[in-house]
DNA sequence: GCGAATACTTAGTACAAACGTA
DNA sequence: TACGTTTGTACTAAGTATTCGC
């Protein structure tokens, strides 16, 4: 591998993060929450680089000649940034466009429809299941993408093949890895492997699907009559409508949100909308609405929600349970699979994040009329609540959704899915990081490749190849355009603006260092100083030239060019690879490095942690700092001053019985002796845990991990660790990520290699 | 070939549940 | 047992990428 992509090689100092600093750019201090500052400059020094100071020549040549293309720029337009809002004209045309039914023709699955009611949900034990072909030889390692050419020829093998059920393998895996509860508790019948079947090769994501539905928000509750309203100080009973929509204002009144003139503008407007006229005419100033009673009102409920006995708790608990099993779970397949959001979105006040233009705005009640509703034509179709009809049922086997509907923010369209312990979110998320694998191979060649194309002729060239060297080295997201206007300002690469950007010749020592300041996905700031190669640092100032602060960088780039041109380095090859890429193999050169085998348990969890949040680094994972973090902390350093005492009280106490039994010399002394030094030697242990657990939580303080851990890091890479170190699975992975992760412990050995 | 629509993954946070301790 | 802390889960916004339809 390349020298310059050193994140993947040297060892991050996880443990030198300094939080010092939350003084960067002025213009994003007023931006209320959560620019969260990086403090990662030391962490990300580490990225070194080759100096590659051969003269640039070409570029200078080249740079009159760019410079005319850029000016008259106006034939290549790949960004048209100012789109009009179209939204209204998306809810129009939805109705009419998703009527057409598809005829997908798959084979019906012939038993379960059929099934009585009590064995609606079979277990897999029992069953047989439908097997599907595997596109590849039954190597772990070579799982092809779906999309593969052949398609065709193998359909017809295919589908005789659905017709013909086979029984299913039922084998266990050698080299399980160390699951103490398991046997103990109650994971039930022998969990399905799907990992061992094969797949669907013809773009079908099931043939069987049946589930009972959604599960509405529960109708509105009006208040007490006792709970008034007040206007310009005096009392008003609203109507139910409005009355829904002023309590969700009231039940946020101790957030900030309230008090920001967009949301109350965007709620007020909304909130008009629901008021009869009589209401419309009265109420006309927000500032003069008292929800005070509200708010008293529904805290007054949470206060009494957290007292209530134990038998009321219970009996929640059990409706939701039995809302869980009876809506929570779907037949495909034939296999019960959990659904992961059965539940539509209650309505409420929009809160989007970072500077969202759109916040307060009225999130409005789903109603069943709203729901398209997705499943097999031969299954038992879910039934509307009494006196209601679905927009639509159809029967798109091509998808993987159950249940959609158009939200009315954003005009975006939402979906009820499985659980990602299901097969069919299980097989994607296999398939991703066999994909990020196979950018393994040759990522070399794609990295010469964008070396050389730092050279081209063609601005589109070089600004494509600076844009993936980004994406590449700092793992930054694709940075698809964005209605202006609609949502939060903010940029991925592809997106980034000349005021994102600084360039410094030499700063702190170093030479050729870009500096970058701008808000990422979630209105998360990515702040960093990276010394880059003459020549990328030299494409940026030709890409900079003549561009005002809010022009595109990358004007010549998008997301679809980027990825049309990966796609043809690599099949399946996108932006986002190389963010899974990355983070995988940093986990997997990370543990090498930070694992020692002498070392106990605790301290090799730590050392995963700390790999773990080396990637969460690189991919700028952060969180707000938990509100009790000091206080935590605090106590957390009390418990160790503590343990520290009884340890040099139990130090104390072995250096006197020794010197008792020194003078006795009987069996009894020597025995206490003994003893005394087995407390000692346990407080220790005690003591190291602690200390470690402190040095874990410091340096965790606002980074997340679990974001990576989910999404970034090949299960495998774990599984094979804790499996060489003897590290039981749950101290690495809780129940959840266990089952998500099921193919992976299932399927990876001590010495897997991503 | 393009913009719009759609499908699906990735993301941080709020709050509930579980846990540990006095 | 009560309480405070930690951990896990649900929720849903915000991305990426592909597909659709003209």
């Amino acid at each position: 591998m390349s020298g310059d992509h050193s994140h993947n090689e040297e060892q991050i100092d996880c443990g030198s993060r300094v939080n010092d600093s939350h003084k960067h750019k002025d213009k994003y201090k007023d931006k209320e929450h959560k620019h969260k500052d990086h403090k990662k400059d030391k962490e990300r020094d580490r990225l070194k680089h080759g100096n590659s100071d051969h003269k640039d020549s070409s570029d200078k040549k080249h740079r009159d000649k760019e410079k005319m293309k850029h000016k008259d720029g106006s034939t290549d337009k790949y960004k048209d940034k100012h789109k009009e809002k179209r939204k209204e004209e998306k809810m129009k045309s939805l109705d009419g466009k998703i009527k057409k039914e598809k005829e997908n023709g798959f084979a019906s699955p012939p038993h379960v429809k059929s099934e009585p009611e009590d064995d609606f949900y079979h277990s897999p034990k029992h069953e047989r299941s439908l097997k599907r072909e595997r596109d590849v030889d039954d190597n772990d390692s070579e799982f092809k993408p779906k999309k593969i050419k052949t398609e065709n020829e193998k359909k017809a093998k295919k589908r005789k093949q659905d017709e013909d059920i086979k029984s299913k393998k039922t084998k266990v895996k050698k080299g399980e890895v160390t699951d103490g509860k398991k046997k103990g508790k109650k994971e039930p019948e022998e969990k399905w492997k799907w990992w061992e079947e094969e797949r669907y090769t013809d773009g079908s994501k099931w043939k069987f699907l049946e589930h009972k539905g959604p599960v509405f928000a529960p109708p509105y509750d009006p208040l007490p009559n006792q709970v008034k309203f007040y206007y310009d100080g005096k009392t008003m009973k609203l109507s139910p409508e409005a009355e829904e929509v002023a309590t969700f204002f009231a039940k946020m009144l101790d957030h900030e949100y309230t008090t920001k003139d967009i949301f109350r503008k965007n709620f007020f407007k909304d909130w008009r909308k629901e008021m009869n006229s009589e209401e419309k005419a009265k109420i006309t100033d927000l500032k003069k609405c008292n929800f005070a009673e509200m708010s008293e009102y529904f805290k007054a409920q949470s206060e009494a929600r957290k007292a209530m006995s134990k038998a009321e708790k219970l009996k929640i608990k059990e409706e939701n349970e039995r809302l869980l099993q009876e809506y929570g779970f779907c037949i495909m397949d034939n296999h019960k699979e959990r659904i992961a959001n059965f539940r539509i979105e209650p309505p409420g006040l929009f809160r989007g994040r970072g500077d969202h233009p759109k916040m307060g705005m009225l999130k409005r009640r789903i109603r069943p009329k709203d729901i398209i509703v997705n499943c097999s034509k031969d299954s038992k179709h879910p039934e509307p609540p009494p006196g209601t009809k679905w927009k639509e049922v159809r029967h798109d086997n091509k998808v993987t959704w159950l249940v959609s509907w158009t939200e009315n923010i954003q005009g975006s369209i939402k979906y009820i899915m499985l659980n990602p312990s299901s097969r069919i979110k299980g097989e994607k998320d296999w398939q991703k990081y066999e994909t990020a694998r196979r950018l393994k191979k040759c990522v070399d060649r794609i990295r010469s490749q964008y070396h050389e194309d730092w050279k081209s002729k063609e601005m589109r060239i070089r600004q494509r190849a600076v844009a993936l060297y980004f994406i590449d080295k700092l793992a930054l997201r694709a940075g698809n355009e964005k209605e202006e206007g609609e949502t939060a300002d903010t940029v991925g690469c592809c997106s980034l603006r000349v005021e994102h950007i600084k360039l410094y010749p030499e700063k702190d020592g170093q030479e050729y260092v870009v500096e970058f300041d701008f808000l990422g996905k979630d209105s998360i700031r990515y702040y960093n100083k990276v010394p880059v190669e003459k020549r990328v640092f030299k494409n940026l100032q030709l890409f900079m030239e003549n561009k005002e602060p809010d022009d595109d960088l990358f004007d010549r780039l998008n997301t679809s060019i980027l990825n049309k041109h990966l796609q043809e380095l690599m099949d399946g090859l996108t932006a986002k690879v190389f963010r899974t890429y990355n983070a995988s193999i940093t986990l997997q050169q990370q543990l090498k490095q930070l694992t020692s085998a002498d070392e106990n348990i605790p301290a090799k969890i730590l050392s995963y942690n700390r790999a773990n949040r080396a990637v969460a680094i690189l991919c700028n994972h952060q969180r707000a700092p938990p509100k009790t973090f000091e206080k935590s902390m605090q106590n957390l350093q009390t418990k160790i001053d503590a343990k520290r005492d009884q340890l040099s009280d139990a130090k104390r106490e072995l250096k006197s019985a020794k010197a008792d039994a020194k003078v006795r010399r009987d069996e009894k002394s020597k025995k206490a002796v003994e003893t005394k030094k087995k407390a000692v030697e346990r407080i220790e242990e005690q003591l190291m845990k602690l200390e470690v657990q402190a040095t874990d939580r410091e340096e965790n303080k606002q980074i997340a991990l679990g974001t990576s851990k989910l999404n970034y890091l090949d299960p495998r890479i774990s599984v094979a660790w804790c499996k060489k170190w003897s590290i039981p699975i749950e101290k690495i992975y809780n129940k959840t990520q266990r089952e998500k992760f099921a193919w992976a412990i299932d399927m990876a050995d001590d010495d897997y290699e991503f």
